[in-house]
DNA sequence: CTCCTATATAAGTAAACACTTATACAGGAT
DNA sequence: ATCCTGTATAAGTGTTTACTTATATAGGAG
């Protein structure tokens, strides 16, 4: 793998709220709307830190009429699995949630 | 693992220039005046590189005389380990290289 | 001691980063 | 159509980062 490849990568993940989103995406899929609420800064931040993940190839997302779903990618490098695999999981939508989505 | 350890070891991971310090590392031990010339940054570039992968444990020193040796620490975090793993390795000091350290 | 070499630190600078507020866009409901 | 909600983008700001040059420190050689 291209060390440029790498070095983006890991800039995606060297952050303590995109590390915090990608412990929230663990048990699977999950809606953006859940994040606003979660991390203590505001929506178009959260957004941003998505988007950083997605171009670096770290979760995949799904448009389901007005909201979107995000989940971490298929295949991803050995190292980028051993750095979420370090994270421990952060439970989103627990009983008594917000359920519209 | 605590997730700040976690991300300051991905913040020093998170550079092409200490990728590449790290590439150098992974057949052993590597005098510091190897890679001043190995890299397109000056001496005092290098060294804050070096401090920076030392204070998140990725890199341990010894001193010799004037010259200073590195080498990976022992007991990586498996993170870091997958990641380096990610890197080939770069030959230092190769057949007619600088012998004097 | 003085000189030289290897490395570290200090200080300054330009670029990248992470955030904010304001606004735009897209889709569902009425 | 209008309104509301979820998300994205724009623009601006303060902090951090990675570099530079200049200087300091430490240790061996003469």
């Amino acid at each position: 793998m291209d060390i440029h490849v790498i070095e983006k990568q890991l800039k995606a993940l060297a952050d303590i709220n995109r590390l915090t989103l990608l412990a929230c995406m663990k048990n699977g899929e999950v809606c953006v709307c859940q994040f606003v609420g979660v991390l203590p800064i505001s929506q178009p931040a959260v957004s941003q830190h998505l988007r950083k993940l997605r171009e670096a190839g770290i979760i995949t997302e799904r448009k389901a009429g007005n909201w979107k779903h995000v989940r971490l990618a298929e295949g991803l490098s050995p190292f980028v699995e051993a750095v979420i695999d370090g994270l421990d999981a952060i439970p989103v939508c627990p009983d008594g949630g917000d359920m519209r989505c």
